[in-house]
DNA sequence: AAGAAGATTCGCT
DNA sequence: GCGAATCTTCTTA
């Protein structure tokens, strides 16, 4: 299975909205280790989220990956995911770890070595990329952290660049 | 020791 | 649109 990151999140030390905020953890530790690393987590009860490290070891920081689209293998996504929909596969970041087969046990694998799980260089040429506030977060509301491809039909949420709004101060 | 909140998704209305 | 599902961690007593 494969596919191309078309959305992502950053969480970058000293972001009181990251996991990492508070310190080294049994379950962070992850985000610790250097740059490349998967960081794996389950959250309400009902999905896991994969993010890869960033930064120097002992710095925490990372990037969520929240949207992908599929390339290959893409009917056994269909049966893990229990639905037909294309852009439905690995659109959001809980449905992006389970079409993968991600869960914790890849938790604290390099990504950029050889393993069950890796990250390449480019397929294609990126569309221009869109920027927005993150989803879900309550802190740091303020910081435009959330990228895209724009207009990308397997993105979650807006897909266009957040306009500026007028009525700000 | 107990409780609340969380980087979400799914199903029903 | 809204609420339930359901696990881990951190906070409070």
């Amino acid at each position: 299975m494969s596919g191309r990151i078309v959305e992502t999140e950053a969480y970058p030390p000293g972001d009181s909205s990251g996991h990492a905020y508070r310190g080294r953890t049994a379950r962070n530790q992850s985000l610790f280790l250097g740059t490349g690393f998967a960081y794996v987590y389950f959250i309400y009860g009902t999905s896991y989220m994969l993010n890869v490290s960033a930064e120097e070891p002992g710095v925490g920081a990372g990037v969520l990956m929240r949207a992908i689209e599929p390339l290959e293998g893409i009917n056994r996504m269909k049966r893990l995911r229990k639905t037909d929909k294309l852009t439905d596969l690995a659109r959001g970041p809980g449905r992006l770890a389970a079409a993968f087969e991600i869960d914790q046990r890849l938790d604290g694998v390099d990504l950029c070595a050889d393993g069950p799980l890796w990250l390449g260089t480019a397929v294609r040429e990126t569309a221009s990329i869109g920027t927005t506030v993150r989803i879900g977060i309550t802190r740091e509301v303020g910081q435009l952290r959330r990228f895209f491809e724009s207009g990308n039909p397997f993105v979650s949420g807006p897909r266009q660049r957040e306009k500026k709004s007028s009525g700000l101060p």
